[in-house]
DNA sequence: AACCGGTTACGAAGATTTTCGTTGACCAGT
DNA sequence: ACTGGTCAACGAAAATCTTCGTAACCGGTT
């Protein structure tokens, strides 16, 4: 299996659409992107080829129109790359990250609740 | 000025140590850099030479050994790349960040202490 | 003055990423 | 069976990233 590399810009722009859309067809995905910026529709099969060869993704070809889904969950993924900001950026500290993340975006009273509900779950709830 | 491109891995490393040791020259940074890595001495002054073109070090010319230094704080560019991740995989959703970073690693009792109190003043929490 | 060790500058090669143009296959309707 | 439209495969170009080899440069020593 091997840790799948890291994924690029434009392959996480392509994975975006496959985890909010689910499986999608070559021109599916291109007509979303295609919204945001200008790219042709070759573009976009290219990268879903290269993606599935780096194993990014999963490739349904029983049909003519093939079908492209992740082959990572979301969370999976997110939770890769912030391992690896983590080390890199943070210095493997995520005390740090939590704090610049809290910092920098101001989240809802409910969102921070939440947060809190983590932390004494985290915390392991010492009584 | 203008948006700093977001550091490559190879970039970041010579950032990390720019930000551990301080302003350093060519050598140092290689020495730091070589105990980890096999890597040429004009390998780091090359990334240099780009880092100071992209504005990411800023050159002291002054002596004949050059004295570079970053150019934006370690947590400035730990902001710009925790809020290019945020956009890019998790839809800027910063709770799910946060939440995802506490449950990879586990953060150390005083660590989340840290956090809580981090929260109470984001919440506004007058005692 | 000529040399030596350490320094920066230049250019280029290899790898990776991003982008398409072109081609050939396939299907639907005439 | 012919044609027009859609699709995947292929190859290649442009851009970026990473790594050095080579050369040019400078200051001190012989």
């Amino acid at each position: 299996m091997s840790a799948p590399t890291r994924p690029t810009d434009a392959e996480l722009a392509i994975l975006r659409v496959l985890w909010e859309r689910g499986p999608s067809t070559v021109r599916q995905v291109f007509e979303v992107l295609s919204v945001e910026k200008a790219l042709g529709y070759t573009t976009v099969l290219k990268m879903l080829q290269i993606m599935d060869e780096k194993g990014l993704v999963q490739r349904d070809a029983s049909d003519r129109v093939h079908i492209f889904a992740t082959s990572q969950t979301r969370t999976q993924t997110q939770r890769h790359m912030l391992d690896d900001l983590l080390d890199k950026a943070f210095g493997g500290s995520s005390l740090n990250l939590v704090m610049q993340a809290l910092a920098t975006r101001k989240a809802s009273p409910k969102e921070l609740a939440e947060i809190r509900k983590m932390l004494d779950q985290a915390e392991g709830r010492k009584p």
